[in-house]
DNA sequence: CAGTATCCTCAGCGATACTG
DNA sequence: CAGTATCGCTGAGGATACTG
């Protein structure tokens, strides 16, 4: 009944962490939180799935902060084993034009930030990419 | 010689500090000193007037963090009293587009983040506007 | 499954004072 | 003018273990 993709543990890139970003949304993990809801409801344990490295505890922060700022809703349904769903709401869906631009900013100029960043860090051989 | 209009210690509100909003550009005040440079570039001092609550070192955290990244280029002059101009390079400048776009999304929403919050907060009277 | 409960660390930010 | 030098704090984030 659900068409929808599985999320994958290799959505996003643990090599290309957003702290080099110079770009933030909500905090830390907030940003990331949203583009796995793009598509429709996601499952906690769902959302544990492309952020590996996120700590429950830290997951339920960001997941209590998008939803007071109003960009999420949370829906426990009384089952057992228990089953809850994080789904954008309308407010949400206005930053993805937002991260998009971003997102957009890194994939055009990721590379230039990085190899300034060598430059300036006097990395050996940083110097032949002008 | 200089027909730039000087910066204004109006020019962000301090009423609405940037730590609500769910974008951050580079660091805390980052995407600011960005907006500073846009029409050319400006001293240190200049830069502290419209951010009169930012600690100098803070600043020249800021800025450095800046220049190491590639955004901005600082260039002192051997004078006296001592002059130095900071300026957006090439690849600062591609940032302005993702940052207007996150300027954007608040001038739009960020009235209705605000009321979001406080009917989480359960602040009286929040329920009326729905 | 969907979280809590505890404990901890550290870097980002700030205040104040001083200087080439 | 354009910064340093110190000191200090707080809170975001993380590790680990436990639970209705």
């Amino acid at each position: 009944m659900d068409e929808r993709e599985p999320l994958s543990p290799d959505m996003f890139d643990p090599a290309c962490p957003s702290s080099v970003a110079p770009f933030r949304i909500a905090d830390k993990w907030g940003g990331l939180v949203i583009l796995c809801l793009q598509d429709g409801p996601r499952r906690f344990s769902e959302l544990r799935i492309p952020l590996p490295r996120v700590a429950p505890k830290v997951l339920t922060e960001t997941l209590r902060a998008l939803e007071r700022d109003g960009f999420i809703t949370r829906t426990a349904y009384a089952e057992n084993p228990p089953r809850v769903e994080y789904q954008l709401t309308p407010l949400g869906r206005t930053l993805l034009p937002a991260i998009s631009a971003c997102r957009e900013w890194a994939a055009d100029n990721f590379d230039a930030l990085l190899a300034a960043r060598d430059r300036y860090d006097g990395v050996p051989g940083a110097e032949a990419a002008a």
